[in-house]
DNA sequence: GTCTATACGTCGATAGAC
DNA sequence: GTCTATCGACGTATAGAC
């Protein structure tokens, strides 16, 4: 229940391929990325820093486009793992969180922006349909947690939901861009505004101020 | 006083090389990224496209990257020189704006994304400079403006205004993205949102809502 | 199943002929 | 100013050793 990572990338069905190795190669692959983000990780690169062929890694993974996205999407359930048993349902706090962790590992952020830049070139259908799927699940179940702030009256109601999910997503990929280009830029602190802008008008504030 | 879009790219001094031919390749090449973004982009496939050798691109383009970089700048110059002159000075109303525009030449929001992932690669320093740099004037132009209707009371002063700023442009470049992925994200309407968001809580609410 | 060796086509970039 | 030729590195694919 696991190693079931693949759902996503591999659809051509065989993919038993070594499930133990695989796992290795990818947790000497996260590292590389946490410390170097995409920089000048080509397929060559890694598989030198790792220590085999470029061949070996795409008897793993198809192509570097695949490597790459199961890279990140493992470094994220890893590390969903690790944090995510406290369960945050703050909406805005879930994001914030999140941010925290990122700032710890600058790489993650940076291959995070790079893949995204792919999904968005018709040719890379992997990438493509892991951050199609990956916005829509996040838009869904952020707007579920907004959505019950407001009848608990913690969330403003005159705006919807679901836009208020892609707005705060939106916010939180473009600030780390912005903070990868300049530390300088608060990503925590820019991200908790909208605690004070969620706020529904009437309320006494300091309701929800930390 | 038109044609001098190489302030940011070429450090080197010697930018007089055929400065009318570059503008027809710049032309051109504008051309091919509003139709397909970075999609299949390589220098030679440009130059194929054009009507010339790849090497003859690099004669008046230091680097691929530093052609992406102008190929952007100009065709954003072109854009706000046409429109820019009815200046709306609504902090958000010019996302929208510019947003609204955006829409219309995919192409360009996805090279645009291309641009500022690549910029994130320490290796890239054109593009590096050239995003570190807008963003924080754009940052610094629209803090101003916000600050500005502070004053005037059409924005709650409960935030800071250069936060706000970064919060605006983050959101902008995280819904195109959405927006690319999934043309059913409302790009327009959901930065809209912001007009409600930032309304003074306790003004008699519809004054800036349209 | 795991991997090395090797080859193919393309890439960005450079050097030099015209 | 523009070309051809060439370079090293890249992603990908395949053949076959173990």
């Amino acid at each position: 229940m696991t190693n079931d990572e693949s759902e996503l990338i591999g659809r051509s069905g065989s993919y038993q391929k070594g499930v133990a190795r695989r796992q290795e190669i990818l947790d000497r692959a996260i590292e590389v990325f946490a410390e170097r983000g995409a920089d000048g990780t080509s397929l060559r690169q890694i598989a030198k820093e790792i220590g085999v062929s470029h061949a070996a890694l795409l008897h793993y993974f198809d192509s570097r486009e695949q490597l790459l996205v199961a890279v990140y999407e493992h470094a994220e359930r890893v590390r969903s793992e690790r944090t995510g048993l406290r369960s945050i349902e703050d909406p805005v706090g879930m994001l914030v969180e999140a941010a925290t962790h990122n700032v710890a590992v600058p790489g993650l952020v940076q291959l995070y922006s790079t893949l995204v830049a792919a999904a968005l070139e018709s040719r890379n259908e992997v990438s493509r349909n892991f951050f199609t799927e990956r916005f829509e699940v996040t838009r869904r179940e952020l707007a579920g947690l907004i959505a019950r702030d407001q009848d608990r009256g913690l969330i403003r109601k005159d705006v919807d939901a679901s836009a208020i999910a892609s707005l705060l997503i939106a916010a939180s990929d473009g600030l780390q861009t912005q903070w990868l280009l300049d530390p300088n830029v608060d990503l925590r602190g820019f991200l908790q505004l909208f605690d004070i802008l969620l706020t529904p008008a009437v309320q006494p504030q300091g309701s929800r101020a930390d």
